[in-house]
DNA sequence: CGTGTTACCGCACACGTGTGCATAAGCCAA
DNA sequence: TTGGCTTATGCACACGTGTGCGGTAACACG
């Protein structure tokens, strides 16, 4: 029977378990953490094992990470570029799962330019993670990392763009599934073709954005941007706004899905059809894409294989920091949908 | 000039300091940790401060940890029956916004019933985390609470159901919410409506469940249940074989939005009008309900709200453990929309 | 100069864990 | 009995930080 603690109780250590046992806390140390190690004898260890379950023993990591000098942890820093979306949250999740299957814990660091990122970054840091995947590294984090980053803590940048240079690298061919995706609306006619972004400063590193210029220049094709906010409900009244000054583009290549959800309802405000009037492409391959009537042409991203890889470099870096740089190049993949005139019932799954 | 570190360098630590100061590392700690300490003189504390910047010193946590007691961090235990979807991640995102503003790094432990939470657990309770916050703990967190979270860590239990007795909580009336929703459809004629859940298993214990009987059998009207599987596209065929064998319902009440979203598109693949043919409820208040053709109605939680609370409830009995419990109840907003007959094109605000 | 007071600061320990090294215990053979 | 070898265990220190308490210098005052 186990005893009854009253009220608060301190939490059972190594030394308790050794009290109880009548041994030296290093040899219950060895015992827990050394699985076949001859260092100690079945027997001990095994009376060992036992009565720490029994005590309900949980070894105290905060000791442990100062002792080993290892805590653990891996750092996610994510950066969106506003309002977090579905793209983001999905991002966290997937990296969660991916480093707790690696027996890593996930720190979320999600920074926009409107955080004040300092304070947090640094209460970050201060953790001492064993390593720090940068997603969609955008530039508030580039400029911080060199200044908070050590050299000693090892890095893997992942994600379409934003990627950080000398690091192991997990990378999305955004540009190639762009490519795809404007040849798509070239091939069903469409010539005016506006990209829309909610930001203008760095469109120039934009792999999409550089395969919409690029096709188009190639086509004799004319360029149009529109600049639209954060948020969802900005997005949509933008998109009303810019066909009104400019007339119905023919179609949208959107930065993200997120945008091409809003701006597909702003141009349904307005009576457009789609995709009779505009065909509209996002980006990411996000599931409520799936989930509007007309469902929305996407290039998507394997997030989940990307995650799993960025875990996978970053463990063996930590395992041995000299060797090679390692790199992975996923491929996007452009999902036809009803905004481009695919079919509008996607597959499914009956039960 | 900062000196050039060469390869992998060691952190910097107080004693570091402390040597190029010729002073005591207690010194140094003391001019860095108490802002208005008379134990130590102006000019000294200066002297410290600028050199510990200089150098890039952080405090390593865990040490910091192993000295106070206290680790900085909070643990967000968060149920889900199947599939996480946008719900979760509003909830962990929030969590972290309001844990971070209160100086707190928080964890993430999203368990299901196809977890296996037991291993991640206690990985999790391992790092003594300063408190735990259990929302919408499941079953499966139910059984593991007991036996994981140890009577000295505080714990606040909050969302719609499945709370934990004995703790502070943060709960959202959402059966006072589902009410309003059941009064909403009789009052625009549905009679013939049915609940829509994921969990048969846990019906008994869902507010909103509740509320509907209720109004049913106030009115003398049949329940009918739908169960649907964890995942959108499962949903959508369900409902399609639902209808078909079962003929149309007059109105859905669905557990969540996610179920409401995938419903609504099984209803659309049949040809089914909404709401004319059937109306539709969902409950959370996700953005992406707005952003169908037919905009969902929604009973709202206050989640920004709810997270805040229960981050300052955590913070309140962690300073003083021995205060009364505290209790905070939200009421849940029923937001009509089309898909009940409302507006369906909501306010926006103009750029 | 002696004494009391104040203002600063350092010593030393604690927190819980891991690990190199010494050591004790056990065993076998000479 | 003793020496040597193997095996299991304990000792002691390290990791980086916070803090009670004792000590030391400076200073004022008699």
């Amino acid at each position: 029977m186990k005893t009854v603690e009253t009220g608060h109780s301190r939490r059972i250590t190594l030394k308790d378990i050794a009290k109880r046992l009548d041994v030296s806390h290093a040899t219950v140390s060895r015992a827990l953490n050394r699985p076949e190690d001859p260092l100690i004898s079945e027997a001990t260890r095994l009376r060992v094992q036992q009565v720490a379950s029994e005590m309900g023993y949980r070894p105290n990591l905060a000791a442990r990470s100062l002792a080993t000098g290892r805590t653990g942890l891996f750092a996610l820093w994510l950066w969106s570029e506003g309002i977090p979306n579905s793209y983001h949250a999905n991002v966290s999740q997937l990296m969660n799962s991916a480093a707790q299957s690696h027996s890593y814990q996930l720190l979320v660091n999600l920074t926009n330019r409107n955080t004040l990122a300092q304070s947090k970054s640094q209460l970050f840091d201060a953790w001492h993670v064993d390593g720090i995947i940068a997603h969609e590294a955008g530039p508030a984090i580039q400029a911080q990392f060199h200044s908070v980053a050590r050299p000693s803590v090892p890095v893997v940048t992942s994600g379409a763009y934003h990627l950080l240079e000398g690091f192991d690298r997990v990378e999305v061919d955004v540009e190639a599934g762009a490519v795809l995706a404007m040849e798509h609306l070239l091939a069903i006619g469409r010539r005016r073709i506006t990209y829309v972004t909610d930001d203008l400063a760095h469109r120039k590193d934009d792999p999409r954005f550089k395969a919409y210029s690029d096709l188009l220049d190639g086509n004799g094709l004319k360029a149009e941007f529109i600049d639209v906010p954060n948020y969802r409900a900005g997005v949509r009244s933008q998109i009303r706004e810019h066909v009104r000054q400019y007339g119905v583009p023919e179609a949208l290549l959107c930065h993200n899905d997120d945008i091409a959800i809003a701006a597909y309802r702003g141009l349904c405000d307005l009576g457009v059809r789609v995709p009779d009037d505009t065909a509209i492409v996002g980006c990411d391959g996000i599931e409520d894409t799936e989930y509007l009537e007309v469902p929305i042409t996407t290039i998507a991203q394997p997030l989940g294989k990307l995650c799993e890889l960025a875990c996978q470099f970053l463990e063996q870096r930590i395992e041995d920091p000299s060797r090679p740089l390692q790199r992975a190049r996923l491929n996007a993949e452009l999902v036809i949908r009803a905004s481009t005139g695919g079919s509008s019932l996607p597959p499914y799954s009956p039960l």
